[in-house]
DNA sequence: GTCTATAGCCGGATAGAC
DNA sequence: GTCTATCCGGCTATAGAC
């Protein structure tokens, strides 16, 4: 009887245990989005995901590891919303300006928050965090996924055009997120798909 | 003669006195660029300005205080900047190349430590720093000089036009440094004057 | 697996001698 | 004005009871 109740006990302990991982990863990945890396402590993290301090050891031994939790999660995030976009859309085209409509939907944290992407890599990168790569390779996976649209519309400058993409679109978050201004974020991002739609349809712009 | 001495030494301590607060500035300046606001302490400064700690208090008396200071001070170097610019350059237009020009200038420090307008604005911003206003002024600054010069070349466009240059370079230096790339940085600006030539010629680009 | 208590460190800031 | 010594608080991380 003893050992049953600690085999339920533990059978519920390894399914919390498990869901308690991902309450721990999913807090810390929206207060590091919010706050920022450094500036997030494990009590902000404790009290957000309801979990005490003490038992964060058990699950990540330090920050750092718990940061790398958090990279993966976003890049799992990320990979399924690509995927989304892919089974949603059949023409890669209308994929990418899906995406880059997309990226206005969650107006309000972006012009709070700035890119989940963007300002986590600038902020690892300008401490010197060894997980910086790490932070660098969800710019990356995003860029593959609109080199790989703009190669199957054709386009033999995929590489090269996705990048500007991709940089364009940074520099829009980062303005919206540093003057807070909503309409620079819709305004800027409208330009950007207008100039894609024109590139893609050979017109001047 | 006590208070010639006295008086002689206040004089000289006044004189020390500026280049100490000068020197604690430049250093925090660098440093901030470098490691981030949050990132650098106190005895980080101290041993770049070889002042010791305790006598920071005298001239700063928090850490909010200095940043106040190194803002104004980055926003002097701006303007000092600009300036220079108007006056080496009749042309506006000739102006806002050289602008664009410069910027890869300090190509290194720039895939290393990304834009130092736009790096402290950022990072401000996401810790809902009180500052974060004034690091902004820093961005303004350089937009209504670019916008000057546009409607110096007579367009109408300017504001917006000004916003767009703006926000393209800052996605350049955010990518070269979170990719710590230098061709990136190099070949994007590239991208971005030549769009600009094309849009103040009137071409297709 | 869970949680409490606490160690150990380093940060910003202060007091006060000189 | 300059500098030393130190306080206090919050942080990451650990030890160990349950």
């Amino acid at each position: 009887m003893a050992e049953q109740a600690a085999k339920s006990l533990s059978a519920e302990a390894g399914g919390r245990g498990a869901e308690n991982r991902e309450r721990i990863v999913a807090a810390a990945d929206r207060l590091f989005y919010e706050k920022g890396f450094q500036a997030t402590s494990f009590s902000d993290i404790a009290e957000a995901a309801g979990v005490p301090k003490g038992n964060f050891y058990y699950y990540f031994k330090t920050k750092d590891a718990l940061l790398e939790g958090v990279i993966d999660w976003r890049r799992q995030c990320l990979k399924k919303l690509l995927e989304t976009l892919n089974q949603s859309h059949d023409d890669p085209r209308a994929r990418l300006m899906a995406l880059l409509q997309g990226l206005c939907a969650g107006e309000d944290d972006i012009v709070r928050y700035g890119c989940p992407m963007g300002t986590l890599s600038a902020e690892l990168c300008k401490s010197g965090h060894e997980m910086k790569e790490r932070a660098q390779s969800l710019l990356e996976v995003i860029r593959e996924w609109i080199a790989a649209q703009l190669q199957a519309i054709g386009r033999d400058d995929a590489p090269e055009l996705a990048r500007e993409i991709l940089t364009r679109s940074q520099g829009v978050t980062l303005l919206a997120h540093a003057y807070g201004d909503h309409a620079l974020l819709v305004e800027e991002m409208a330009r950007v798909r207008h100039w894609v739609d024109a590139v893609l349809d050979g017109r001047p712009h």
